[in-house]
DNA sequence: TGCAAAATAGCACGATCGTTCGATTTCATT
DNA sequence: AATGAAATCGAACGATCGTGCTATTTTGCA
């Protein structure tokens, strides 16, 4: 469900939507993903837990309750925010990094794009970022999501490095582990220095 | 006022309080620094943005107006929070520091205690770094205070560095800020690490 | 063109928020 | 002990929050 590659098996329940379904059901997902576009610029900017229903409502120009009624709660409008983050963190950094050549190559790339994500848009902050901030002392399902996903993305990062040491494109002795840390490390101080 | 050495001029405010002053007002001291002290914990656990007065009164036993009299505004409790979080800071990590030899020594001493503050006291988490994501995309008078406590500590630190280099302790092509730039990182990478 | 279902709106609820204000208690001084 | 100031309380306000209902509109298919 939360990709970045691995697991692929039980992922096709988007194929036969609008015809086994016998309801379509297309103006719904359409403003759901409105909804989410919108609340999506409202946490970068204010943060997960700033995110209120009565201010989304305003931006999409609909009622609360009509908001409302695409999640059922605030906590799963706040983990549909986080994954609709996730998606498109995939989309422009993991993905693009596909299609260069394996090891230090795509490394590259994936650096490349995760740097830019974090400090020239910088109008819009890291969902990640923020949100391990917000959430590090609220347990719960929000915090689980955030957790799940940015353990994703670091796992990824870090088989794309130790990929780079089996390639020979890095120094053999090379500690992935550390590595990932230094390089979090730099992102979390541009992405400080950049915005504050 | 915000110390960390530098500017000492206009300082003493606090020498003549009990006497000169008719009115002593000892005791709203000291409920206001009690106050402070819950608040600090609760601002470090949940974010200046979670802190409520209700809360607040709640954990100190007593009326939300009580509360609520000592700071005037929420805006100015939280600028209370960062000023009393700032003190502590100084107190805790920079002071000591001064016990120690100039150059190498003192910044040792200064990365250990930060470090420790971050990584140790892990359960309240550093409102330098909470504060930064929480208000870097929201202007006003606390964030003012923020970024000037941060900068603060980060001009004293860029000092340290540049008399551990004029002392022969570091490299003499030293990059002062580059290196800031790297510890900070370090801190944010630890600090995310040990909290989420 | 109808009809059922899905999508949205409207309204009200209890709770909590920051803040105001007048009454009351606590305190330091004469 | 009396007094005036400082500290604290209690109640209320308007606003906003998330959420639960019941209408009403809009949609997709027969």
């Amino acid at each position: 469900m939360n990709s970045f590659v691995h697991d692929r098996e039980a992922g096709n329940d988007a194929s036969l939507d609008a015809q086994a379904v016998p309801r379509a059901l297309v103006k719904g997902r359409q403003t759901r993903a409105a909804i989410l576009d919108a609340a999506l610029a409202l946490a970068s900017q204010i943060g997960l837990e700033g995110l209120s229903i009565g201010a989304l409502a305003e931006v999409t120009g609909m009622s609360k309750s009509g908001v409302f009624a695409h999640f059922g709660s605030r906590e799963e409008l706040q983990i549909s925010v986080v994954r609709e983050y996730h998606a498109r963190f995939e989309e422009e950094v993991f993905l693009p990094a596909l299609r260069s050549a394996r090891g230090l190559p795509r490394l590259r790339v994936l650096f490349d794009r995760w740097l830019k994500r974090v400090s020239v848009e910088i109008d819009s902050g890291c969902i990640y970022i923020s949100g391990a901030v917000e959430f590090d002392d609220r347990p719960g399902p929000v915090r689980d999501a955030l957790v799940t996903m940015v353990q994703t993305w670091q796992t990824a990062l870090a088989r794309a490095i130790r990929a780079a040491v089996s390639e020979g494109h890095l120094r053999a002795d090379t500690d992935a582990a550390q590595l990932l840390f230094e390089v979090h490390g730099l992102i979390l101080a541009l992405h400080h220095d950049a915005r504050f």
